[in-house]
DNA sequence: CGCAGTTTTGATTCATCTCAATTTGTGTGG
DNA sequence: CCACACAAATTGAGATGAATCAAAACTGCG
């Protein structure tokens, strides 16, 4: 049987965005993993559907979302290419989000029942596992901090900071890029209306911090960013 | 070797209130698992201590907080007994947050990588751990939710409900009971400041919601509770 | 190439914060 | 057991950041 790392079945030729320890295993080369094109704005899955796998983004960029109760949607996550997303689903047995593409885009789907089996028999493989649920609980861990304690600026900076960060290590530029989603949807993941959002981008155009044009972003002065998000 | 489901790791004596698919597993009541009381104003652990095990509430009450750069603290969490925390820790290989006991308290001790092993041994444990883990990803998207999208009544009214659901889980009174944090702490929690708790709190009294006297908090209307989390 | 969806910007309102004073409760030591 | 001191909670008044409502400008999709 070929042994097959993780990353391989998210990214599509030997490149690896992001660093971990791989696990080592087989299974999945054969079993029922599959790859999936969803086009700009179709979706992944609903909330409310069954859970059975988790995606990996191979290419493109999705948002996950919760239309709660009445109408107003609140956004949990944005992930790009090397991301891992709906594990949400685990706890309840169905996803309680709705995963959308912002573009066309690749998903690789890991079927969590086949996961824990390979996790069971494969020690490196359960640390990988371990690891993607830990780094969920971090990265929510981070957005509540955000959202509890941060002004409108802070969470503005944080949130293009974090975007920053995670293109580089994909090998994009950190200073230009282009944001998928709108204004109501970053807003929605901040925790402020699409307006302030719009008001903030232009601030931090004015104060000499960013370029902004439309959805093309790019970042003048990181090092004033990062301490609007620190300030106070 | 006995066999020793988890919950009685937790639970001094038989007891149960909470209910999960409980593993059969028996290291651990041989294994290096401790018990440790811890009183109040004393911290289990440390943000920044090296990342070792995670904590079953015996007995008691904690909170788990984060004290960000700049002297402000948020609260990610309160937990009590039968409850587990200490999951932030697993990501990075350190506790980001400080869990204090908000009274004498006993803590379970559950080392994780003792449970890694027996996980890998035993599917049961294997469901078990995932369950933990899975559970704090949607516990925190709820919370996330809440932060992101909601007034400060409709924050306490969900925080009220939620406590009384899981004090009403433990076998205490849905209605009555004693609240062990500061109004500081639970605004922290809620992304409020403590005079918006208090006097949200005393709104709802006005409202005929509760009662309030100080600590002690009467709900004496659910459902109109109930109305105002889901109101617009 | 036109139009719907998105973004920007302005004016105003409103919820929550901030600052401040008072009351109430709690733990400690005489 | 009482009294004192300190911490926590309540309440008020005013300031403020973000939401809301509204209109105009842009733009990229079909």
């Amino acid at each position: 049987m070929a042994v097959v790392p993780l990353k391989a079945l998210i990214y599509p030729s030997g490149e690896s965005p992001i660093s971990s320890p791989l696990a080592d295993l087989d299974a999945f080369a054969n079993a029922g993993l599959g790859w999936r094109r969803v086009k700009r704005g179709e979706t992944a899955y609903l909330a409310g559907d069954k859970f059975n796998a988790i995606y990996g983004v191979r290419s493109g960029f999705f948002k996950v979302g919760n239309v709660a109760a009445m109408g107003r949607e609140q956004v949990m996550g944005f992930f790009m290419r090397g991301e891992i997303f709906g594990l949400e689903g685990i706890g309840a047995g169905r996803y309680d989000g709705t995963a959308t593409a912002l573009e066309d885009s690749e998903l690789a789907m890991l079927p969590f029942a086949l996961m824990e089996r390979m996790a069971q028999e494969n020690p490196a493989m359960q640390r990988e596992l371990h690891a993607i649920l830990a780094r969920e609980i971090t990265r929510d861990h981070g957005i509540m901090m955000l959202l509890g304690s941060m002004t409108a600026e802070q969470r503005l900076a944080a949130f293009l900071l974090n975007l920053s960060r995670r293109f580089v290590r994909r090998g994009y530029s950190p200073s230009e890029f282009h944001l998928r989603m709108t204004r109501e949807e970053i807003g929605s993941y901040l925790g402020l209306k699409l307006e302030t959002v719009s008001r903030v981008l232009s601030l931090f155009q004015k104060k000499g911090l960013l370029g902004v044009q439309q959805k093309h972003i790019s970042i003048v002065d990181i090092a004033g960013l990062e301490s609007v998000y620190r300030q106070r």
